[in-house]
DNA sequence: ACATTCAATTTACATATGTAATTTATTTTA
DNA sequence: TAAAATAAATTACATATGTAAATTGAATGT
């Protein structure tokens, strides 16, 4: 599995959220946070890495899009997350979010209808 | 907050669990995956940054104690990487989990029979 | 008291990561 | 076509991390 870092994945969201975006868009829409040459390190890393390529080049400027998708990749980081916090036990993460109010009855009825729907 | 690494938490891990433990003790538990060199380096780094601290020595050996409460480890962590991943939305997370099989609906019954009890 | 043992401490070193400046090479413009 | 602009690529550098060997210094046995 591509290992991406908490930095490289605010470049990731921003694709998967266009789909495909070039390098300015991606710019852009994170200038914010950080400087357009730390940005375009992270868009080469991923490159390296193979977690996006580029899709087209107009002039000098790539279009990139990636390559990993990101349902997949929330499963996957989220079974190691709940390994490594939780022995692997959905329901002591959730007993957790219970404690702390974030989670409600309303909230359980609703995902009971959504597996009930699941279901059929 | 303290960062603990992957590698640290799996030392902290122990002392949470036995609540005090000496250098042996905890390289004992966790042997089988590092070298005993390596276990001190992740406890010097732990003491260094005030996760741990030592309570007691006997000869030249400590005893060692966490100054982290696991449980807000826990919900610190599992905050953050809620936000990371999935916007901060619990029922993102669930959601997720419920499309993997992994929730069913005998859990969120618990679960709810939990909040009752807890209401009370 | 001195030598020996051994837990602890220090040093080492490669790779990852956050952050960005510098250089290069390709377009575009005059 | 030569010069200017500029996106991309390369280099830089400090800190974190995984991994462990080498050194030190305090207990302990003789």
């Amino acid at each position: 599995m591509i290992k991406i870092s908490d930095a490289e994945l605010v470049v990731m969201k921003v694709l998967w959220q266009k789909g495909e975006a070039t390098s300015f868009d991606i710019i852009d829409n994170i200038k914010e946070n950080w400087n357009e040459s730390t940005v375009r390190t992270l868009i080469n890393r991923l490159h390296a890495k193979g977690a996006i390529e580029p899709v087209k080049k107009e002039g000098k400027t790539y279009t990139y899009r990636s390559k990993i998708n990101e349902e997949e990749y929330r499963i996957v980081e989220s079974n190691s997350f709940l390994k490594k916090m939780y022995e692997g036990s959905v329901n002591n993460l959730l007993l957790n979010f219970v404690k702390q109010r974030k989670l409600s009855k309303k909230d359980l009825e609703h995902l009971m209808n959504l597996i009930d729907e699941e279901e059929r």
